[in-house]
DNA sequence: TATTTTATCCATCAACTGATGGAAACATTT
DNA sequence: AAATGTTTCCATCAGTTGATGGATAAAATA
């Protein structure tokens, strides 16, 4: 019997499948508590009370949403893994950090529901974390820092987990940023890549 | 004839700072909108009235706090800069790293607080931003990265940007990546500086 | 066609939110 | 002591929030 969850990805112009997205969006906008059930079911153009039929309580579609963006991201890496596979190590770097980069800035909603998960002590104790440990540990295993997933080093984690941060907060943070560099938004995406390539070259390569 | 702020910083056992320091510290721990006037008034012991009686609206008591906090950190920079000059570029990174990751780790509110207003669209349109723009450019200069702070190349700004939300972030989201870490709450803190520091050093030394 | 199931909306609830007016307590000045 | 100014709390407001029951429509089934 498929899940809910798996009913919507199944079908994505059903009713649940685009309050799903419409809550995605809202959700990475505004955060869990400034995001309201009449908010998200009046972007769908729906009542409230439909909302509810089809999800049930604020935090279970919140916590759909994010396991749905868990397997989302789950994937996005195991993509990139493989298209970098068997390349040299800058080659690696290089096409690691363009294709998620590109991922996240074409996806803005992404990087805040992140980043505010990484916070929220408020509101979503239950809700399943994003699987960041499972990430860390793979690019470590890409990038030469440790022989398998099983056995990463604290210091190599350490280091992916800020890399790994650092981007997220140049793509939440743009607005706030972008005034301080004085680029444009093309521009600004250069920069970002430029900054997170320098810095993962000059950490990872020897 | 003073603020009402700066009357409250001049009288610390004032009604009025009472009630700055539970409102930074609650708003630091839940972000604005999670943060009830009642869970404030509550915290200090006093009724909401009383603390709008001393504050006026949420929004100018959160003002309040973010100019008081901006104050703060421009004087620990400026502290640390000071300390640092002179010396030579490792151990201006060293005395650097380790005052403001300190500073951090035990104003914990801080971190949570700079990173909420990243991205805060929707409720504190008004208030004042945290002037991250003069720390990054007195950083590059302490770094000699950049001749003055009018003349800061973008790339440099973005290192530093790059370097300081990195800190921010560790601290901010301890209770999530401790676990991943697997280290207590003495080595996080160490594995934090180390890890700054090696990627400080790389970037910034040829 | 009749009946059951699924989906939608309207009206409404209790709890909570930011905010205020006014009475009372307290402190200061005259 | 009287008068004035300051601070505190109680009671309350209107609007919003998450959530539900029931009527109604649409679709599927018999």
């Amino acid at each position: 019997m498929p899940s809910p969850l798996e009913k919507a990805r199944q079908n994505p112009g059903s009713m649940k499948a685009r309050i799903l997205a419409s809550a995605r969006r809202l959700f990475g906008e505004y955060g869990y508590s400034s995001t309201t059930t009449r908010m998200i079911a009046g972007d769908v153009g729906i009542d409230i009370s439909t909302l509810y039929y089809h999800w049930g309580e604020k935090l279970d579609l919140y916590e759909a949403l994010i396991i749905d963006l868990n397997d989302e991201i789950l994937a996005k890496f195991e993509e990139v893994e493989q298209r970098a596979r068997g390349k040299s190590l800058s080659e690696r770097l290089d096409i690691s950090i363009d294709s998620l980069t590109d991922y996240l800035f074409n996806h803005p909603e992404v990087s805040n529901l992140i980043l505010f998960g990484y916070f929220n002590k408020t509101d979503t104790e239950s809700v399943p974390d994003i699987k960041i440990d499972d990430y860390t540990s793979g690019i470590a295993v890409a990038m030469d820092l440790a022989e398998d997933k099983a056995h990463v080093p604290v210091q190599a984690k350490a280091q992916i987990l800020a890399v790994w941060n650092c981007v997220l907060n140049f793509i939440s943070g743009e607005n706030f940023f972008r005034p301080i560099l004085d680029v444009d938004h093309a521009d600004y995406q250069k920069v970002v890549k430029d900054t997170v390539k320098f810095m993962m070259v000059r950490a990872f390569t020897k």
